[in-house]
DNA sequence: AATAGAAATCGAAACGGTTTCGATTAAGAG
DNA sequence: CTCTTAATCGAAACCGTTTCGATTTCTATT
């Protein structure tokens, strides 16, 4: 597994890293401790910090390939297949799938600017099916924007599913404190809550369009 | 403003250090800046960074400051006055502006663990208005911790709130860059882009409760 | 008032993560 | 063959976090 490779200096005669090889690694080593750093990533990978360097810019390069891998694994294409109200939450389910299948990876990503051309590609089609739909685009950005942050905010709750209230001592909140006891596992109160949310919001895009509750 | 006082080594006469200083000085200092370091906000206070480790543990004890900080400066009054569906957005609008005044703090604020005994009072009561209006108490836990992560997302984008799509060089999302570029200045954008996604949560809300459209 | 113990500060240093740079070796282009 | 570029190592600089001992002052107890 790891290996005692010691490798002298110089350039070797099949190089050791690539970028693909550098993002899978990082995923390992987040999905495993939550978190990274560059000595430890390189460690795993046989080679030295400053290696890296070579291939990525630095810690924040690092980050910049898991928000690839992450882009990567997004199931775009039910929404060329559907109408907006079975479309757009499937969509968001994969989204949100892939975050579920990395949750340690999340917080590191909490910048959400949105670059990869196969999202963006994404949201291109959501404002399409949205103006198809009947809404104008003014506010099919506003509804793609709040959803999108529903998404983001539902990522964080994956990334520490059991936290996300905690009553301390001498603290009377009897409602609460039954509520949260009648919780299922993290896991499953977040994924029952993701639903609920969507749920709340396709009813109220259809509530705009004076529309049916939606199918989705 | 920054004293040249040389403090010599032992116990000052007067302490110059509390949490409430820290803490008001750690804000001021990521609203400036975006971020902070120990050396750094010492320097401000006038200190050396190791006496910070008397008030607080270390910078993770700064973080909880903030968290303090923004959790005090939330309204929760109207939720002992007024009926669910005008009382729940009134208080995730306090909840947002608490945000949008101190938007830089917000990435910091990421693990988003509630402990403010003021802020469960909020949703302790919240628990009992969405059960006084018909839910059960499992709903009530999913309807509030969508909002929360919402708010959470929405709290993030106002963080950054001219970056959440960028399209690269290349890139052909004509529908999506159309409505990126009608669309306002970031604050007010990210704010249209809030209040559109707590009214279809509330439209969600009153749809399972089988009432009409919210007047909040 | 004397003393003991706690509290608040400084100064120094240990530790570790990020990043840069020069030296070294190999590959590839002309 | 030679020159340029690529990929690696090793070392070191820099910075942020944290701990620890020394120093001074405050306070409670006698």
């Amino acid at each position: 597994m790891a290996e005692i490779t010691q490798r002298r200096v110089g350039r070797p005669r099949k190089a050791v890293l690539d970028r693909d090889k550098i993002g899978r690694a990082a995923m390992d080593l987040v999905d495993e401790t939550g978190d990274f750093t560059v000595p430890e990533l390189s460690r795993r990978l046989g080679v030295t910090a400053s290696s890296l360097y070579h291939h990525v810019d630095g810690r924040s390069g690092v980050i910049e390939l898991l928000r690839e891998q992450v882009s990567a694994q997004m199931d775009t294409e039910i929404l060329d297949q559907a109408a907006w109200d079975r479309a757009i939450p499937a969509f968001f389910r994969s989204y949100r799938a892939v975050f579920a299948a990395h949750p340690r990876v999340v917080p590191l990503l909490t910048t959400t600017t949105i670059r990869s051309p196969h999202v963006l590609a994404a949201y291109d089609r959501m404002v399409h099916l949205l103006e198809e739909a009947g809404l104008p685009v003014t506010r099919a950005m506003e509804v793609l924007t709040a959803v999108e942050s529903f998404m983001v905010g539902s990522a964080l709750d994956l990334a520490a599913p059991d936290v996300m209230w905690e009553i301390p001592e001498g603290v009377e909140t009897p409602r609460l404190a039954e509520a949260l006891s009648s919780q299922r596992d993290g896991l499953h109160r977040a994924e029952a809550a993701f639903e609920c949310g969507l749920r709340m919001m396709l009813t109220g895009v259809a509530a705009e369009l004076g529309s049916a509750i939606p199918t989705g």
